[in-house]
DNA sequence: TGTAAGGCTTCCCATCATGGGAAGGTCAAG
DNA sequence: CTTGACCTTCCCATGATGGGAAGCCTTACA
């Protein structure tokens, strides 16, 4: 099988496929004679393992190492379970930063005129204007671990 | 004021400071001889509209956007509305992904023993051993949006 | 058998926002 | 006058992905 057709079989494409390999996390089963890299049903069940994971927001580290327990018979359901309720801990924080953006923002949005005219409340809080009708709380509050918070969130 | 004071008195690092200024969002007021840059209250007052603007996970881009339109007296509160009406739509969007995911995850660790044996579902979802006990919907029926939904989502 | 299309290879670059660090100039306090 | 704390510019790294160029290989078709 070609990287063409392991990308079709797995999802994952090309690029990334090489990009994996370049990372140590999957090898292809060999080259032909003209360096073309060739991939077996193995290869392509485990770049599916990573497509899986990656859906479910592991990153490639994480997968890699799921990747290695998947492979180690001799591996206890408990490391992998510490994984994942680890993953679903950032998830469930980085939704809670996001819900609060959401929160001051639609309580803003709600103040806003949208109209043909320049008054905007927004604008006076981005501006410092201080609390707009009550209280500067949801990612307000925690401004700084929100300006941490809100970096690289954007896709 | 120096750009460290500057830093101080905005919360935004001097090395950010200086970015913005490399992508044109802020300059200094001047320099000095020994060109150091100069900066004033009105630009720290622009370095804290940015924060802000970032703490609500706005991008730079829509940023630039914002900080345009606060200094045009002729803007309607309409153009900033719909950035914001905009911008909380996305957000909603990445919430909901990430929801999916945690949902499909707690319920692959709640049917993980957690113990000492090799067993588990976890894994087993992950290489594509079907549904554990019900569905595989949350963030697996849309495994292709998921994973492009899960690119950069990480901080 | 020649050729054209498409696939493969490697290599470099861009994204987005931020931090780290080196090499060297400047300033203020002791 | 030295020392330490600043400032300057420049380059590199992050994480995961895509884009594209230059050049080789394979396949299908005339």
């Amino acid at each position: 099988m070609n990287i063409g057709e392991a990308s079709g079989a797995s999802g994952v494409s090309a690029k990334m496929i090489r990009y994996y390999e370049q990372i140590g996390l999957i090898a292809p089963k060999g080259r032909t004679e003209s360096n073309y890299r060739v991939y077996g049903e193995d290869e392509v069940h485990v770049l599916r393992f990573i497509k899986r994971a990656r859906s479910l927001g592991f990153s490639l580290e994480e997968t890699e190492t799921l990747l290695k327990l998947w492979q180690d018979k001799s591996r206890t359901s408990a490391a992998v379970k510490d994984i994942a309720t680890g993953h679903i801990a950032d998830l469930e924080r980085r939704i809670a930063e996001m819900q609060g953006m959401v929160k001051t923002l639609k309580h803003l949005a709600h103040c806003c005129g949208g109209d043909n005219r320049p008054d905007c409340p927004i604008l006076d809080d981005l501006a410092g204007a201080g609390p707009v009708a009550g209280e500067r709380s949801a990612a307000g509050s925690k401004s700084g671990a929100g300006a941490n918070a809100a970096r690289h969130a954007r896709t």
